[in-house]
DNA sequence: TAAATTAATGACCAATCAGTCATTAATTCA
DNA sequence: TGAATTAATGACTGATTGGTCATTAATTTA
């Protein structure tokens, strides 16, 4: 028998926000190519019509669903370093952590590896979230490195190389979990990956012995 | 007037690989989907109906492009890992050297940012690419780490999370390269990314104080 | 309750593109 | 040189899918 369609809802201010979170799943997933329009509508409950309702084309979708998630973590990053008033390692540690369950525990985590993925695709899209996000958070990091080597706290090295060095494994850690991760039988731990990361990188900037 | 077609060639010998030169470039450049079989051949100076000729299906030429490229490297790696005499911090910067000589600055500088973007859309292809390159490259990694633990040079660390953490920023180096790196103005030097990096690596690494 | 409004639908269209194959022509062989 | 072989071609096809729009029905208003 045939089966009955549930009934129609209208929720007009939800349906944006579920139509991203649906496209960031498929685009993370499967790449922008790749993803169907029709599988978005109807990972949302909605169907291909009503995303047009909402956003112009497929591409605009994809903007919709970077711009949305990281940028108030950037700001929160930024009130942190204002605030802080402890080590430069500390201080960096804090980051990270802010980062960890702003970031990396949240549906957000999967921007990363979309936006390398797909960052020559949308030049315009990767402008955008280079100027907003990357470069703010290269920002946070050098100053952070900056404070502790002017303090004495870390050894000198040349600041902008090493923003680049340090915020590598954080990264490669979000891009791995949607990439590679799934032909790996022992999932490693990404609290201990972390917690190896900072004690890896205390020991390697630190200037004197203790 | 009409352009005269240029003469065939027959060159069965070199096609197969000027093709997958032409569908690494192309792969990392727009991603496995947004790719055009008509674009590849076009760039491999042949005609779509020829690439049939040598490869199946378009993912039969996915296949391929990861095959060809990284194995015979990561042979070398193991070698030279087989024959070091010294330190192994200095073996580590071995291996980096090798693999950046060998794989960093050729065509297949491409292919880690490939894999991480299509390992979803080919779980065979990541399978046998973790087999194959990545795992036998933690092997080799872990060993150094595990030979300079033994010996009293390094410290006492979590090893297979060290692995992890270590190969990161090489592998981020050629990721950004081939995705964020375009929307940058002042292209950092790999050479100096790698100095900073093994730099901060020792001294994390290091058990006791100068 | 009836009319008006507009969110939601899904059948449809047009463009794209992976994959096919009959034909062409370069090369080899007798 | 002429016949046989096969590498190479490119027009074609069928399936897919981004995007449209006339229709439907939930909700609001009078």
């Amino acid at each position: 028998m045939p089966v009955a369609n549930p009934p129609r809802k209208r929720r007009k201010e939800a349906r944006p926000s579920e139509l991203t979170a649906a496209a960031l799943g498929l685009f993370v997933e499967k790449g922008f190519a790749a993803t169907r329009l029709e599988e978005v509508a109807s990972r949302a409950g909605v169907s291909k019509g009503t995303l047009y309702l909402y956003f112009d084309s497929k591409e605009a979708l994809f903007r919709a669903v970077i711009q949305e998630g990281i940028l108030p973590v950037v700001a929160e990053g930024e009130a942190i370093a204002a605030l802080h008033a402890g080590s430069a390692a500390d201080l960096l540690e804090q980051l990270l952590q802010n980062w960890w369950t702003r970031i990396g525990e949240t549906d957000y985590a999967g921007i990363p590896k979309l936006m390398v993925a797909e960052a020559r695709n949308f030049p315009e899209v990767a402008q955008f979230y280079y100027e907003n996000v990357i470069r703010r958070s290269r920002a946070l990091i050098g100053a952070a490195l900056e404070r502790g080597m002017a303090s004495g706290e870390f050894r000198r090295m040349d600041v902008e190389t090493c923003i680049e060095v340090v915020i590598a494994p954080i990264l490669m850690l979000l891009i791995w979990r949607f990439s590679m991760a799934a032909c790996q039988s022992n999932q490693a731990d990404p609290r201990q990956y972390l917690a190896v990361y900072m004690d890896l990188l205390r020991q390697g900037l630190q200037a004197s012995q203790v």
